[in-house]
DNA sequence: ATATGTGCAAAGGGTTTGCAGATAT
DNA sequence: ATATCTGCAAACCCTTTGCACATAT
């Protein structure tokens, strides 16, 4: 069965025609936000309406299925929920670049200054991609 | 002269009470979102509206005086704009701390691995502080 | 067959804007 | 004195919601 199919309907959640464009969309372009998400699944399915697109993210949120990506400057962008990865958004062109980087030594060294004790980390560089130089 | 009031005039802007209290407001709170900014404000001078606020925290983010803090699960936050740091937000009181990290090493290997050259760094930890454990 | 989901249009809520009066310089 | 700023109310988004019809299971 397919891939995407089964993430819905394991998380009680019918597979309809909207919610696999939406997942497949994402899967395809990743940190993408409402507007390109609609412009994107509009070609595929002209009768697809907001309402539909915002009460599916919002769902597919809660279900922890995917993620809202909250970039400085930009408009909130959703990701397929995969493994932790840190974020390289250009700001010239816009692109978000994923990247996986060991934060534990820095981690450690903050809960062991503060007694903050960490569960979860958001990190964004922002910068020049490496299709944006010169 | 009031150094808040000098920061204002350096930008031309005219030193306004609703602009000193914004700027005293979150020196003294920091991180903090509109709302709580505004039932701050309102109580030193309650005919404040919310246009004002509105239209002088995109100006003062426009001057580079403060900055916008997005924090996922949260509304976005203001700061004064500081010396570089982190961000540690507890996800029980929601409560939002400074911290100051090394990042370079870090920098310096993505820049090397991807040609991605950093600019700017954005990091939140999100977990649990030291007076909400236990 | 039926619980769930969708599209539409209307409502809601937060943010911006035009304007006349007020204020800082 | 005058350019700038503020408060008010209206306008403007973007997002959510109620409802009747459609669809996945």
């Amino acid at each position: 069965m397919n891939n995407l199919k089964k993430i819905l309907q394991t998380n009680n959640l019918k597979a309809t025609h909207q919610r696999l464009s939406i997942l497949n969309t994402l899967e395809q372009q990743g940190h993408i936000d409402i507007d390109n998400l609609y412009n994107t699944i509009i070609k595929q399915n002209p009768t697809i309406s907001k309402a539909t697109l915002y009460r599916n993210i919002n769902e597919l949120i809660e279900k922890d299925i995917i993620v809202e990506v909250k970039i400085p400057h930009q408009k909130n962008r959703y990701e397929i929920k995969k493994d932790p990865h840190i974020h390289l958004v250009c700001k010239f062109c816009g692109d978000v670049l994923d990247n996986t980087v060991d934060l534990s030594m820095i981690i450690n060294n903050i809960q062991h200054n503060t007694q903050f004790q960490i569960q979860s980390s958001f990190v964004i560089f922002e910068g020049i991609c490496p299709s944006c130089k010169g």
